[in-house]
DNA sequence: AAGAGTCAGCTGCTCTAACCAACTGAGCTA
DNA sequence: TAGCTCAGTTGGTTAGAGCAGCTGACTCTT
């Protein structure tokens, strides 16, 4: 009964007082004098809170209003893509299309309105992708970084964020779960296809880029051994 | 130091015994003996997972592992955007854009793809809209419903709820947070449209049908008042 | 014999009190 | 002045006791 509302008290106390991200919050005694409830209880409202984001606790220093990033929704949705896909559901490819609706969706309206500068950077990046590829080197660092530049010209934290939890979502859970047979040259010439089309303005082309690019994964998802040896749904962060 | 693991090892337990939502977890008493952790420490680990919907408590019963439903990610967004919009930020508008980029993508994968015992409970939705406009009763509900219906359709389940996932949060913002000047007609209007275009198979109108959709509602949000009066970030469940 | 009431036992919930560990900053020392 | 030490702050962890919700078996009544 109790500690449901604890919860609910110390975010109200958050709105009340206009705390910003950052700001400290009262300390653990504080707290319990506030609230009137036991160190205990006030140490594990704290902790569901900071397990959603809401909430830092620095050991030694002090607890603070969290940055509210997605973090949490990666690790909740990692998890349960990781359970449903030992269950036998198609919760990978459930992601991975929820990705390619977003994006096919967003990249027409970017094409042709990104500037110059975002463009330059994207280009950076395919040349940087083109190096590795050469190199044999891992390519995720990149293409997290393509597609995070991609959509920052939506002008739109919220959706920026939304969209790397997704790719880091993806991205954790398809490294421990599957064995990706990789494929350096192809993605990088897709991912130059879609810098390409954006630049040049063309919705249906940059559309078509993209679901291309998602087209080669999901392939290479469905035809990889699903590799389910040694199981490690999370790495410590 | 231990804490962080805890949680850790027990999603790992889960994964590692298969446990499936709903199946029981260890009592508080054998996970101790399992972690090697105090009563609290444990405790404290099950609440932040619980936070995130990896496992579900219930006094007097047991603990189980949960149905990783997305609404913590909702808790999350909805406590996100109120603070954000407490400093000046246009927070709600961009949880509402993030919808309305999602929605007029998939909206025109659906045209003519939905079957008809589908668009048949659509109709009946619009239907009981029209009578609710008429009552001048709250149209939530059945707009939920509508948009929930809607998208069944995609026979992606995880892509369903989180759209299901930032209406519950847009909603819950929007009504505790800004007066919204009710217009039932005009809604009732736009999602009959919106049927009737998904119906027709014209992809370009279903498109422009919820765009225009959109763009009412954000119409009515940023012509409303702030209504700041009383703040309520959020109900008890 | 069938039904309702009761109680013992599990479960998680809350509290108290003590000590451990990380960090800060004032004061001391070289 | 530069560096160290140490006291005081903060959160982290443990222990033990009692409270509260639920289940199932046992008993008493009908």
């Amino acid at each position: 009964m109790a500690a449901r509302d604890l919860q609910e008290r110390i975010k109200k106390l958050i709105v009340d007082r206009r705390l910003a991200s950052g700001a400290p919050l009262p300390t653990e005694p504080e707290l319990m004098a506030f609230l009137g409830a036991s160190r205990n209880s006030v140490r594990e409202a704290l902790k569901a809170l900071q397990a959603m984001g809401i909430v830092e606790i620095r050991h030694g220093f002090g607890t603070y209003v969290g940055r509210m990033s997605l973090a949490p929704m990666i690790e909740g949705l990692a998890f349960r893509t990781v359970t449903g896909h030992h269950r036998g559901e198609d919760s990978l490819l459930q992601l991975l299309e929820l990705r390619e609706a977003m994006e096919t969706g967003l990249v027409s309206r970017l094409a042709g309105r990104l500037p110059e500068p975002d463009l330059v950077e994207l280009e950076a990046l395919v040349d940087r992708m083109d190096q590795r590829a050469a190199q044999g080197t891992g390519l995720a660092e990149t293409d997290r970084a393509f597609h995070a530049t991609l959509y920052r010209g939506l002008d739109n934290v919220l959706l920026s964020e939304v969209l790397e939890a997704f790719w880091d979502a993806f991205h954790r859970v398809s490294r421990d779960l599957v064995e990706v047979p990789q494929d350096p040259r192809i993605t990088c010439r897709q991912h130059r296809e879609i810098l390409d089309a954006v630049r040049s303005g063309d919705s249906l082309r940059a559309e078509e880029a993209i679901r291309d690019h998602f087209r080669h994964i999901r392939t290479r998802l469905l035809s990889s051994a699903p590799a389910d040896t040694n199981l490690r749904p999370n790495e410590p962060v």
